[in-house]
DNA sequence: TAGATGACTTGATATATGTCAAAATAGACA
DNA sequence: TGTCTATTTTGACATATATCAAGTCATCTA
């Protein structure tokens, strides 16, 4: 067993926009991405809302959602996304007979604990600069686990959309892009970033 | 099989401060707290640290330190903190023969996710009498369901801890709670709240 | 290509929270 | 009980980020 999406005989396309599950849905599956990108958000009853988390191709999606109705997981890209099904029963009765997919899937669901507390400690105690050198550090590491650049990319979402997860309005996120511009840290024009000084951008982070 | 901690045999106490496990330890055993509580924290490698979580008798602490090393979990009471182990992998032997267990892991599980969640939406879009709000009436619930007080209790831990944990500063928890008693929603002197009015802190959370 | 629509940038100002400092209070211990 | 120390409260001031408001720039459609 390599990788959990053999395990799939179901791929479904989604536009962009498009849901994967929204509130209210009963959990039944994880995804793996192929293609495109997805975000997901929790929801308040008095409209507030929050973008948890984006997910990029090579990426699992589904454990977070777990007997919550108070979230969402839609499409985000440009282009369609498409993600392999992989039937939660399935994956039960399965890892009860194969010991390296119950790790597996330990594993997994870790990743998803380790990833939120990161961000706790994120929105809880760092300021917009760092905030926003951590988020596009991560894009990048993450581009580059997938085989692409950890420099040159395109960003997936708006900066609304990343201000709702940095916990930011996004005139402060368009702010601090032009400031790390200016310093000479990054290249960017609009949606597209390149990350010109990546170990500025880590001592950024790592100071309070 | 009513509650986890009938697996257990194994008790163990520990004074405030003490370490149920620290920044490191390997990750094999669910705890569920007989008395005091306790306190969980992320380190981050800058000396930067944040309290992720509170957890009061009769709630099981663990899941979230599945296979991170930057994170603690420690005694906060003035009493002795008791605990009863259930190691993991007896735990997972277990849950392949009886399925309502696996069920059940999973609700815990699950529950963390939902908590860090709900506290990611705090921390990226709630003032400051808004988190206190939220923190208040997440204690009371809480106490409630262990079948305390909902409106009186002591609070187990520092105004720096609950500063850590909600993201602001212990001067901006002093201040709010004061502000809260001229307000005439709570009663408090140091570690004594009592919540005077929780239909008012309710509408003061579902604001902004 | 022009026009329309939404995304992004930038500026001026307001405000919430942080910072620094001191005093008051509570809890621990001899 | 009194002393010592840590915790908490309160004040004055600094500052980061939000808010409000234009204006510019992209992207899409006709």
């Amino acid at each position: 067993m390599h990788r959990l999406e053999d395990l799939s005989n179901n791929k479904r396309s989604y536009p962009s926009g498009g849901y994967l599950y929204r509130t209210g849905d009963r959990f039944k599956s994880l995804h793996a991405i192929r293609s495109g990108s997805f975000k997901t958000r929790v929801l308040h009853e008095d409209g507030r809302e929050q973008v948890t988390g984006f997910l990029m191709a090579g990426e699992i999606i589904g454990l977070d959602a777990i007997s919550t109705d108070l979230h969402t997981c839609e499409a985000v890209a440009m282009e369609e996304s498409e993600v392999c099904e992989l039937p939660f029963n399935k994956l039960e009765e399965l890892s009860r007979d194969i010991p390296s997919l119950q790790r597996h899937l330990h594993k997994i669901m870790s990743r998803e604990i380790v990833r939120d507390q990161g961000i706790m400690l994120l929105l809880g105690s760092m300021r917009a600069e760092e905030r926003l050198a951590a988020f596009l550090l991560n894009l990048s590491s993450r581009n580059a686990a997938h085989g692409m650049s950890a420099t040159q990319f395109k960003l997936r979402m708006s900066r609304l959309e990343i201000g709702s997860y940095l916990g930011l309005k996004l005139e402060t996120v368009s702010r601090t892009f032009s400031h790390f511009q200016e310093e000479g840290l990054i290249q960017v024009k609009a949606r597209a970033v390149e990350l010109l000084d990546l170990q500025r951008l880590r001592t950024l982070v790592g100071k309070s």
